[in-house]
This record gives C-alpha cells, structure tokens and sequence, in this order.
DNA sequence: GTCATTATTGACGATAATGTCAAACTTGAC
DNA sequence: GTCAAGTTTGACATTATCGTCAATAATGAC
C-alpha cells in the first residue's frame, strides 16, 4: 500500500453515522460530514464516492449494533419481559442525545420514497430482522405462543415500535414513551 | 377590493397539500408548488409570504378533513369495531393514490426536529385530538374500559397508527399492514 | 371612463450544495 | 534515496433554490 489514508475509517464512520441520525439523510450535507469528521469533502468523494455510500457504511454499524444489543435484550423471561426490555431499549435509543437524536432507521424509511433502492433494502432488511427476532424470542419464551402467532405479534411490537420513534419526534418525552410502551405489553399480553 | 387575486385559494391550497403530501414539506419547492398550482412563484411568495404559510394552510385543512372522518368512524360499535374502522381508514389514508402517499403527519412529524414551532405545534395538536376522539370512542362504546385506562389506550393506538405509517413507506403493502392492524386489534382487545 | 390599489410577471442577485480535477503531497516498496 | 501509487487540497463549473423588486397588468370604486 502506497498512497495511505489519512484517517481513521473507523471514526470516521462513526462520526458520520453521528451526522446522518441527528440530520437524516437528506439534510445532512457533504460539508456537514467534512465538518464533523475532520476530512475535506474531496478526499470524502475520493474515498467513498458519495454521500449514499458514507451512509450506507454507517448504517450498516448502526444496524449491526443495534440488532446485536437487541437479540442479548430478547434472551431471557417471560414474553412480557422480553418485550419490555425490547421496548426499553428502543426509547433509551431514541431519546438519547441532547437533543435527543430519535430513531435513525425511522427517519430513513420515511424518505425511503426519495432514497434510493439500496437505502430502501437496508431499512426493509432491518425491520425484518427485528421482526424476526421479536418473533422467534416471544415463541422461545416460556409462555410464549405458537410460531404462526408470535410472527403476527412480533410485526405488531415492531410496528409499535416505529410509532413510538414518530411520537418522540412529534415531541413525547422518555417518560410518555415508556408509559405507553407499558400499557401495550400489559394490554396485549393481558398483563393488566 | 381593487387588484383581485386571480386564481382560486381553495383550488391552490388543496394541490399545493397534494405536493406536500407527496414530497414532505423540506422537499417541496416553491417550484414544485408554482408548477402543481399554475400560480407563478413570485404570486405564491405575494399571497402567502412564503412556504411554511402555505403548507400550514394545507396541513389545516388536512387535519380538519381527517379528524371529521375519523370522529365519524369513531361513533358507533364495540371497542373492538371501532378500533378496526379507526385503522382501516388511517391504513386506506395513507396508503392512497400511487404510488401511495404516505401519511402527512407522520411524514411531518419526522422532520419536526427541523421545521419551525408553528408546524411542531400542528403535528401535536393533531396527535392530541385523535388521542382525544379515540379515547373519547371507546370509553363511550358499550364494552369500553373506564376513562384513565380509556386515555392510555388511545394513546397506544394512535401510537400504533403512527408506526403503520412508517411500516408502509418501508414497503408493507395495504394487505399487510391491514392484516398488522387486525393482529393488534384482537390481542388488544382479547377477541382471539 | 378614470384612478387608486392590488396582483402578476420575469428577471436579478445571493446562497448553498454538488461533483470533478489538476497539482501538490505523502508514504511504503524496492 | 528514488519512485510509483494513492491521497489530499483548493479551486472550479454547474445546478438549484431562495427571496426581492421594478415594471406591467388587471379591476372594483367612484
């Protein structure tokens, strides 16, 4: 290797992911991620290409992560503890930051109609696995349904889970978010 | 009055509310909006000052048009029947036209982090009146739980709503999220 | 019919973002 | 040390959008 980059790859990734979740995709500018990483904007289009491709990088480490922290939450207990520190998690994702920085993978579905075929296939690919995980935690459980089922309500937490990222945004605090995630585990598995 | 406007308002505000419909309202131009209503940019930038002023224009009728429906809906039934007639015309709202359009307010609330306190303050007005009229709805309906555990309710569907909204610009078709919003609905409820 | 008032039009300058490129620079390989 | 390969840099042309404005046109009031 002769020509050697400059800096940190995986910094870099890490701080633009940082760029894109508190802007979106589309708002976040080349020169906002020049900014934050440190890295001019020629040597970001020498080194990537384009501003899709930086993101696609940094989704992929935040989808990785994600799911990775979200299966560990899924092990263990019943399926309404399961699903609590499921739903847990998911608003300490969101509400995190100051400001917080809502739910990345939300913001981007809902300009999946102007993003491009990739961006649409990484957003849909992690709602499956999400999806699939829920799914097969909530039949592992000792009280869990039968798989048919626990399909069915995986797809209605997850669902929930995307109204819970709008409702942040919409201006919900932690605390809202969290009462209300427990009055749907209670009502839908009849814990109440 | 003496230089009369040439164009009809109502006409203007209900294409420009079919480009923000469509677009979001950071996406859509005043271009956009010159082109969909015939009405030249400098007349728009005259009558109204400037994009936010019209798309709070559209955004108004929008909700009052939307919350009408939906208190219509609301009106009769067991819980179970209007929470159905609830999502059905929220899933058949959003997933309207093609390619479908998507729900407005989900759409808006998303860039709300971005958008001026005039547009926060309609997206939570509107959130907070369908809380209102669903909970209202299904502690008056014959089967309906008492009103603290009515309100909390309401707030978990109207949350759910929401997260329709994103699973479809993910890509869930009409079918799917009526079949998601049916699975919500019956373990709610308990009517599985 | 005249006029005052308002709307319309098209052009203008400003700003911001994109993507590209040649020149300069850096560095590992030999 | 020299060199080739790749990186960095700053500048450039392009495109898009915004908001404004002076000139022109339209029309209700009298």
């Amino acid at each position: 290797m002769v020509g050697v980059r400059q800096f940190d790859e995986q910094e870099v990734i890490a701080l633009a992911l940082n760029v894109f979740w508190r802007k979106g995709l589309g708002e976040a500018t080349m020169q906002d991620l020049a900014e934050a990483t440190g890295v001019q904007r020629g040597s970001l289009y020498n080194a990537y290409g384009d501003k899709e491709a930086i993101f696609l990088r940094a989704f992929d480490r935040y989808a990785a992560d994600f799911l990775a922290s979200v299966e560990n939450l899924l092990a263990n207990g019943d399926v309404a503890t399961r699903l609590r520190n499921f739903l847990d998690s998911a608003i300490v994702n969101m509400t995190g930051g100051s400001p917080p920085r809502g739910c990345l993978t939300t913001r981007t579905a809902l300009n999946a109609g102007i993003a491009s075929e990739a961006v649409r296939g990484r957003v849909q690919h992690l709602l499956g696995e999400l999806e699939r995980a829920v799914g097969k935690a909530i039949n592992a459980a000792p009280d869990g349904p039968a798989l048919p089922e626990a399909n069915r309500l995986a797809r209605v937490v997850v669902t929930f889970t995307r109204g819970l990222a709008v409702m942040e945004r919409a201006g919900y605090s932690r605390k809202q978010l969290k009462e209300s995630a427990a009055t749907f585990v209670d009502a839908l598995i009849g814990g109440a």
